[in-house]
DNA sequence: TAGCTTGGTGTTGTTATGACATAAACTCCA
DNA sequence: TGGAGTTTATGTCATAACAACACCAAGCTA
């Protein structure tokens, strides 16, 4: 073989956005304007510039795509994929980051797409462009164990949230439903995980909630985990 | 900014190869023949080929600094490097790959690396080219975590093997001793990590020890903690 | 003020865990 | 042949963590 054997390519990151809108989780896909896979839902993501680090094209895309700083929220590189084929315009390998963002009103008033869309992961699973079916798959699941070591669920969160919003997210996110009275003990337990704010949301009905913002621990110690058994 | 802005680069896998030596958690080095770095030691590695998928190219740099099958022992992606600047060759992401392995006789009967040596990973941090400290710091952790909550701490270990020698696998990489009574408890309660093989192994001294092979679970349920706390 | 709804705390039985004690199996050697 | 020494395997027990469930608290509405 000869030195120039080597593989030139190019490379991509690829975003899994991921919310808790309306009870469901969500991700956030385009509409892809070119070909291929013309008007078929897939990922946000781009090329990586010349020069340009990975993480700060992460960044880039995900300003683009949703008008958000990329900075201030949850933004973790978590595969990649470089099968030859995967991309019928040549080879691309591609870096797949996972962001997670709390329930915004997300401007979408994006460039390269002709159209950004929230849509529940159970619903876009199975039609979307190149191998991206897979790499949602893999997010989530990521995602799913996160949430059992890490302070994860805080970053679905907006600033302030109640112990209810945050057994929200996990049983949004895991699919099961949880006992609040357990869950509010393992969390307020739980160095460093969330602290009180002091202020409390009235509910239409019912008590009043306190409010919490999240702590400074990054890892759960002990983590919780859902119930494999199930 | 034109098409033509979008990063063209070459692409490579990075592999980090541990094993359990002389009761020390080592990693396989070569030393560099070209440069930059020559006479450095790297962590094995090469660039990934034209209509080469990236595990493929893992197997194969495997195969070539270790002599070794790589689709028998557990291989896995683990992250991607990606900073403009990380290769003064130019602009090169590396995919890094973590490679566990038993205890062999290597031959290291490589063609690229003009040497290659087992050395404890106490000893080399701070002393590899490019960024591969941080690649192999990052890797040390990543493998410390799995053996919290998957069965990857057979693959440290050869087909048979004793109820001591997984738990040594555990001291030796988490660097601190466990209790030999609670960790059989744990480690035979635990479905499908490890089942009796029916013989035994006859030590120099002391009472013979069941043998054990790996059982057909990957994840650890429930998970097995280090002490976070020490 | 009764009734509804949601948030938060207690209680209890069961299971997992950590610390330590003891028995079992083998070799060596007197 | 029968300890002594060494290593593996199993047992015990107090404590901590946990799931399931009862109950109380705090707001609103009627």
């Amino acid at each position: 073989m000869t030195t120039r054997d080597h593989a030139l390519l190019r490379i991509a990151v690829d975003l899994v956005i991921l919310t808790v809108r309306e009870g469901a989780l969500q991700t956030l896909v385009v509409i892809r304007g070119n070909k291929p896979f013309a008007g078929q839902f897939a990922l946000p993501g781009g090329f990586v510039r010349a020069g340009e680090g990975l993480d700060d094209a992460a960044v880039r895309e995900l300003a683009e795509e949703t008008g958000l700083d990329g900075g201030s929220l949850h933004l973790e590189q978590f595969a990649v994929y470089g099968e030859p084929d995967r991309d019928p315009r040549g080879r691309v390998v591609s870096v797949a980051y996972l962001a997670i963002m709390p329930d915004l009103p997300v401007p979408t008033a994006g460039s390269d797409a002709s159209g950004a869309a929230w849509v529940p992961v159970s619903k876009i699973h199975g039609s979307l462009a190149f191998d991206h079916d897979r790499i949602l798959t893999d997010a989530v699941e990521r995602a799913r164990r996160r949430l059992e070591l890490t302070t994860l669920a805080t970053a679905f969160c907006p600033a302030e949230f109640t112990i209810g919003d945050l057994r929200s997210v996990y049983e949004v996110v895991w699919g099961e439903s949880l006992d609040p009275r357990n869950f509010s003990r393992k969390v307020i337990n739980t160095e460093k995980f969330i602290e009180p704010t002091g202020a409390k949301r009235i509910p239409p009905t019912g008590r009043p909630a306190a409010l919490y913002r999240a702590g400074g621990a990054t890892t759960l110690n002990p983590p919780i985990m859902r119930n494999r058994s199930r």
